[in-house]
DNA sequence: ACGATTTGACCTGA
DNA sequence: TCAGGTCAAATCGT
């Protein structure tokens, strides 16, 4: 067990220490990626060892933490859209040798591992990532909505009795870290429309709708609820597809910004189209630089939310932190990050570790947890 | 002021 | 008729 705390300290101090390092480091993307490779193996490492029977003989304390920490790094690794997008598009940047896009020598790794923690095999390219994992799940047995299986992430298709408008629904666990009250973080922005009780359901049904569906006439929506026997697990059926992130159907002349703000969602609409939309738009790929890249403010916030429409605010929501609480399910909401300094990497590791803290980073959150709670291990750190 | 959420009312299909 | 889905006014948060 030491060797497992040992690891995840090991994978803690390298991302500090990269935070720390990462001014000198904009303008070395291949540094910085492989020190992102680096603390993913460590923390797939740590992650294997935790998972693994010596758990059982942890005090409690140790054991959630590190379940939290674990947790953390699995959602982390599971929707890695950000390290796998990121090498996308610095190989759309050309910043990484073109060999590395036949062979992905360096994102290869990530990708590769990321399948390894989905237990699937082969590459995806062009999908969310958190979408890919569950695609690569057989599908499950239709179940009736208040029971059925447990599988972690299960994903089953049907035509609906409305118009034939394809259905898709997926079991998500909810996040063990931050907010525990809504499902992971799907990569795009919703906004909730309505709630409903359930004949025979504990839990209501919410609504929600694409957040651009009226600027981009994105008829994408989705339904989450909790399942009965497990509210631990949500179920979530989506309808409709996304059009929003596809330019063919997107409004070429965007809504008019204040004048401070559109150089930042100039910036902000590249990078989160390259970064996560299923479809990026490559021409938004090869006209953002990697330094805009990678100080575009809030660019782990915006790329999770999949912000793109030039809404006043980011309509992200990050698993917790919310000022709103709404119902049992609720969904994305407003969160405000109005710092005044850029920290790339801390968020990204917001974004990675999906936790949904507000104001201060995941990170933070979990160093000074674990400073508080194991000072030996503050101890090692240094 | 503006956008998101809440929630009761209304609509629709089985 | 009823349950599920959506609308829209009220409310809330920034």
């Amino acid at each position: 067990m030491d060797e497992t705390i040992d690891l995840i300290l090991q994978g803690c101090q390298m991302a500090k220490s990269l935070e720390g390092s990462l001014p000198n480091m904009t303008n070395q993307p291949e540094s910085l990626i492989s020190s992102c490779d680096e603390i993913i193996r460590v923390f797939s490492r740590a992650k294997e060892s935790v998972s693994k029977a010596q758990l059982a003989v942890l005090p409690e304390s140790h054991k959630s933490q590190l379940l939290g920490i674990s947790s953390g790094v699995q959602e982390w690794l599971r929707d890695s859209s950000i390290p796998t997008r990121a090498m996308d598009l610095l190989r759309e940047q050309q910043f990484l040798p073109d060999d590395t896009k036949s062979k992905g020598v360096i994102g290869g790794g990530l990708d590769e591992m990321v399948v390894g923690q989905m237990g699937g095999g082969g590459r995806f390219c062009g999908r969310h990532s958190l979408e890919r994992a569950r695609e690569i799940e057989p599908p499950a047995v239709e179940a009736a909505s208040s029971g059925g299986s447990r599988a972690s992430a299960s994903q089953r298709q049907r035509k609906s009795r409305d118009g034939g408008v394809e259905r898709r629904v997926e079991r998500v666990p909810a996040p063990q870290m931050g907010n525990t009250e809504i499902p992971p973080e799907d990569g795009y922005t919703w906004r909730k429309y309505g709630q409903k009780d359930i004949l025979n359901s504990r839990f209501p049904r919410s609504y929600f709708r694409c957040t651009h569906q009226k600027l981009y006439q994105c008829p994408a929506k989705k339904q989450v609820q909790r399942l009965d026997d497990d509210p631990n697990i949500f179920e979530v059926t989506y309808r409709g597809d996304h059009t929003c992130h596809l330019s063919s159907t997107a409004p070429s002349v965007p809504p008019p910004l204040p004048v401070e703000r559109r150089e930042a969602r100039s910036m902000m609409q590249q990078a989160t189209a390259a970064a996560i939309h299923p479809l990026p738009n490559p021409a938004a790929a090869t006209t953002l630089s990697m330094s805009q890249w990678l100080t575009i403010r809030d660019f782990g916030l915006a790329v999770a939310g999949g912000g793109v429409a030039g809404s006043t605010s980011s309509t992200v929501n990050m698993g917790g932190g919310s000022s709103t609480s709404g119902g049992a399910a609720a969904g994305p909401s407003t969160s405000r990050y109005g710092r005044d300094v850029d920290y790339p990497v801390a968020d990204m590791a917001d974004v990675m570790f999906n936790s949904g803290s507000s104001s201060s980073t995941s990170m933070d959150l979990i160093f000074s947890s674990m400073d508080d709670k194991w000072p030996d291990s503050a101890d090692k750190k240094n």
